[in-house]
DNA sequence: AAAAACTGCAACCGCCAGATA
DNA sequence: CTATCTGGCGGTTGCAGTTTT
């Protein structure tokens, strides 16, 4: 039995919540907010459920913001993009899709995704064919970070990107297959989450109104380290950065999630079409405006900068300098 | 028409991590 | 430092509705 099992002091309903339940609960929220759903049971007269209960079925059902209903096109390719680099961490895809919950896109892919995979002969686990899973087992982290080329932010999801070293898939596999297996992996896809539940982050946003225009979520590449190649594949050693977090700052929109600032000391660079394809985000430097990134656009140049930011097309020349890039 | 099998989904269970006493 | 509480998460279960036999 678990710490967190409900109680049984108090004799505690299980099951399917009524409507009678569900106004209880709802006329609780209103008068005290979520939160402390331990105290639900004391405070929402006559609701007699455990907090933990109440909890889940505020944010699986009664919450305002849900969306319901069948999951779509677009949604679908969200999660399986999602899962390829996540894996089974729903939460963390679910604060991708406003209006869905990490239960029902559990439930989606359980019941539906999965087996469409298989269908194709796809290993839902590690999104390769069925055939070739046998070789991507037993790779040592060190190698995969030694062999991470790039990443590659695409519509809003992280991917790896092809190159040179990755011709053979060994890598892709390896990362795929750690993403999965390893609840610490090195990319932690979550920017923030709000008090109710997931994030607000851009993806989130833009998801509502034009997904090709999305800023991507370099958010979370917080804290990481990576090491970046030219487009031909040879090692750009002097272009390792670390990538950490922002926050989101109190003069800027829920966008500033966000902002990244590359940091001193590296060489001009090249940032390939295939590495980052951003759209609608300038690139700004302590000059101004040194670049800027439109869909599709393979190459970016960025010349002397040594602070730049990753901004929503448009805005002001340090407006955004939450997210800090350090050389290595 | 009835029984069996299947499906989707809401809810529960148990574990974990962080906060607090 | 330890014990306990709490929120959060992923895995699993069980029920109700639907489809198939």
């Amino acid at each position: 039995m678990g710490r967190h099992s409900c109680p049984v002091k108090q004799k505690l309903r299980k099951g399917l919540w009524s409507p009678e339940e569900d106004e209880k609960l709802l006329q609780y929220i209103s008068r005290f907010g979520v939160g402390c759903w331990s105290s639900v049971p004391k405070h929402a007269a006559g609701l007699q459920r455990c907090g933990k209960s109440c909890r889940l079925r505020w944010i699986n059902y009664l919450r305002p913001d849900l969306k319901r209903g069948t999951f779509s096109q677009q949604e679908e390719s969200i999660i399986l993009d999602l899962h390829q680099v996540l894996g089974n961490r729903w939460a963390q895809i679910a604060s991708q899709l406003p209006g869905r919950t990490d239960n029902e896109i559990k439930n989606f892919w359980n019941s539906c995704l999965k087996k469409k995979l298989m269908k194709q002969g796809i290993d839902p686990n590690t999104h390769k064919p069925v055939s070739n899973n046998a070789c991507v087992h037993g790779k040592k982290m060190e190698n995969f970070e030694k062999d991470l080329d790039f990443f590659s932010v695409n519509n809003g999801g992280l991917m790896l990107s092809s190159s040179s070293s990755m011709e053979n898939g060994s890598t892709r596999d390896a990362f795929l297959s750690k993403s999965v297996c390893d609840p610490l992996f090195l990319v932690e896809y979550q920017s923030g989450i709000d008090p109710i539940g997931y994030n607000s982050n851009l993806l989130a946003q833009h998801h509502e109104t034009n997904y090709e225009t999305s800023l991507p979520n370099l958010a979370c590449l917080d804290h990481q380290t990576a090491d970046f190649s030219d487009h031909s594949g040879s090692k750009m050693t002097t272009n390792s950065f670390m990538i950490n977090e922002g926050r989101e700052s109190s003069s800027t929109t829920n966008s500033s999630n966000m902002n990244t600032s590359l940091s001193a000391g590296f060489q001009p660079m090249t940032f390939e079409g295939e590495m980052f394809q951003l759209s609608g985000v300038d690139v700004k430097s302590e000059q101004g405006c040194v670049g800027q990134w439109q869909h599709d656009m393979h190459d970016v140049q960025v010349n002397n900068a040594s602070d730049f930011s990753i901004c929503p097309m448009g805005s002001l020349p340090g407006e955004y300098t939450d997210h800090v890039f350090h050389h290595i």
